[in-house]
DNA sequence: CTTACTGCAAAGACTTTGCATACTC
DNA sequence: GAGTATGCAAAGTCTTTGCAGTAAG
């Protein structure tokens, strides 16, 4: 992704295109893995405080093109939701995560028919966890 | 569940059955819904203090009858995991939780089929968020 | 009586808030 | 220029660790 259509997409969604917040972008969207506060804050330390990577990530969460993420680890993950909605195998070793492109629509409605008190469902997590190859050597 | 029972389960785990442990389990039991380790620190309070919540639970965790759940809260939910492994519906409003009764291994399968670098899945988590008719008003 | 369990205090990890300054549009 | 975005410091929340004393089997 480059800058430019970072850019766009910034000012689409009414934020300012500042130096840090297309730099986050950035970086999200070069690696496909999910990625840690504290691994964005590394790489972004001279551009971009981690308090305002936190501030940043969380509007953009609400904007929905980025997507936070629990892997039942103390902290969260976040990703750009710009392709199709996915979700994803966790090595339970050496944390390597892989994307799963499962349709999970047809549980979700199953789950909402059988519900006695719902009446709605807005979205849903749905994370593998497990050893991959290399580890289970 | 009585507490008798609770001592039983306890020893046979190769627990020793202290007051606290034997009350931590109870309170578990008593209601169906995950609960959160303030709102049993808040009830055994003069029994078990929270330290060693944390440290009963984490051990019941990896003894398997315990189960923590990430509802993408800042905290963790734990609930007993003697029955059937099932999901939740969880009400963005209120906190309403709800159990899902549905079978999800046959998507696990698939999943762990379509991956390429993974040789084993251990367990998921799958939880919606939604709605309750109460809130929805 | 041995070893696991407990309470209290303190520290640690992750995240949020406040506020004066700086930068976008 | 108006209003959002930023950096730094400080505080907040949830969880873990250390340790000396206590109790279960």
């Amino acid at each position: 992704m480059k800058r430019e259509e970072i850019q766009i997409l910034l000012r689409k969604e009414g934020y300012k295109a500042t130096e840090g917040r297309v730099a986050l972008i950035f970086e999200l969207a070069k690696r496909k893995e999910p990625q840690t506060i504290l691994s964005l804050s590394k790489r972004l330390k001279s551009v971009f405080d981690e308090t305002n990577i936190y501030r940043a990530l969380e509007s953009f969460v609400k904007s929905g093109f980025v997507r936070k993420i629990d892997f039942q680890k103390s902290h969260a993950y976040y990703e750009l939701a710009l392709g199709e909605h996915h979700h994803h195998l966790v090595c339970a070793e050496c944390g390597k995560i892989e994307d799963v492109d499962l349709c999970v629509d047809s549980i979700e409605k199953k789950a909402l028919k059988d519900s006695k008190s719902f009446s709605s469902i807005k979205s849903h997590s749905l994370e593998f966890f497990g050893i991959c190859r290399q580890c289970a050597r």
